[in-house]
DNA sequence: ACATTTGTATTAACTCAATAATACAACTGG
DNA sequence: CCAGTTGTATTATTGAGTTAATACAAATGT
């Protein structure tokens, strides 16, 4: 599994891990049902250490992209199930309500709040070079 | 000026600060051109080093909303100005494009963070009471 | 003029989240 | 059955960010 990292990129290593691994299953390069490395495997690979790995995966479970099995390994979750949209849109409400308030702050409108998704929306459709 | 902190609620004094400032002039209780009380001063009445204040102060000129005369004390400043507005809608656009990459990568569709968005802030009219 | 008031700068102490070191517990599967 | 592999737990270290202590610089305005 393709999984690079930045030590010192100011985003939490296990952030990082976490970040990309929804994003490969996001982009279906890790399938349902698919294992991920071992914990240990991962860390080796990535030079860090296994604890830093088992929080990633942590993190993964509680958001339902990832199950674990106790002794016999870590998988790839059904992404359909609704517990697992369920919370994806339990985060992304929460980064929406922060959001709104900082527009409530800014004295900007509703109106533009959504005219601005919509535009940013638009832009990066057509430019799709950075992540 | 009626500013109250919680020294121990996770965010910082001075984000506190900045804050609450920046809702009194959103709200328009502090009106462009009114002085704002001396950093030693506000500083003394939250029970916090100056240099908490001061920085503060500091984050609220880079963000636009006050402009510093060196020795002559802190002003709020024109917040209509066509600059100040743009930089805000700067920063929030910059929110806006975060949350949609999350968005992308948890594969939830720009339509429903538009429907999100109008309902939170539905919900957020409703009960005034968090802020 | 110059005492006072303004914001500024520098350094140190503290706090907390992130990571590592290390040891543990439990199941698999030959 | 038990060696090896899985995830887990506990504690220590580190490092970045926040706050404080203290001293400085500059302009006001009477």
């Amino acid at each position: 599994m393709q999984i690079h990292i930045s030590p010192h990129d100011g985003v939490p290593i296990y952030q990082q891990v976490v970040n990309q691994i929804k994003y490969l299953v996001a982009s279906g390069r890790l399938a349902a049902g698919e294992e991920l490395p071992a914990i240990r495997v991962l860390a080796e690979q990535l030079l860090v250490n296994p604890n830093t790995v088992a929080r990633a995966y942590r993190e993964l479970e509680t958001a339902g992209i990832v199950e674990k099995r106790r002794t016999a390994g870590t998988y790839v979750s059904d992404q359909g199930s609704p517990l697992a949209r369920r919370e994806r849109v339990k985060i992304l409400t929460g980064r929406i309500d922060a959001l709104l308030a900082e527009a409530r702050h800014m004295d900007v409108a509703l109106e533009e709040i959504v005219k601005l998704v919509q535009q940013r929306h638009a832009a990066m459709q057509s430019t799709r070079n950075e992540e």
